[in-house]
DNA sequence: GATGAAAAGTGACTCTTATGCCGTTGCACA
DNA sequence: TGTGCAACGGCATAAGAGTCACTTTTCATC
């Protein structure tokens, strides 16, 4: 599956967790809300600074992160 | 410390444990060797998908990539 | 120590794409 | 029928991707 998708997908699961909206992650991250919107559905091709602002924001690190079945070969 | 210097670290790390240089590290991801340079040195703000090319070159995957205490908050 | 080759690093450049920001739409539900 | 939430398309601008010529470092061998 496209890596896009599945960290899209990884946000998401993470967001819903923390039970707020893409808007009010998006400020957290300090990223525009549809923006936010394409992220998690894998319409972007994210660059890891904006992840970290993201993975900062849903409260975990890069380790937990990707610390997933989905991201294990 | 910068999340790209540390990526880079990490891409070093893992290469020179197959003892390969960059110009064949690059080769397998199909970069450019003097970009890869720019990536170990922290240099290059890489997109999720640059950096799955260079995971999968290292024979790795994201959750071992990301399974060390530099990415541990 | 000198020397040469391989490996790694740098600066500058073009081309491509990520990011930020609009407006608008669809949906659920009070 | 209005409000919150999510998704979409398009555009401008900032920044990433890709490449080249050149320099510096590393290190084995003399």
């Amino acid at each position: 599956m496209d890596i896009n998708i599945k960290i899209g997908d990884r946000i998401r699961e993470l967001r819903k967790r923390k039970e707020i909206s893409q808007e009010a992650l998006a400020n957290l991250a300090e990223v525009d809300r549809t923006y936010m919107t394409k992220v998690e559905t894998g319409k972007r091709n994210v660059t890891v600074k904006i992840l970290e602002k993201i993975i900062i924001a849903l409260d975990t690190d890069f380790g937990t992160f990707f610390n997933n079945n989905e991201f294990k070969k």
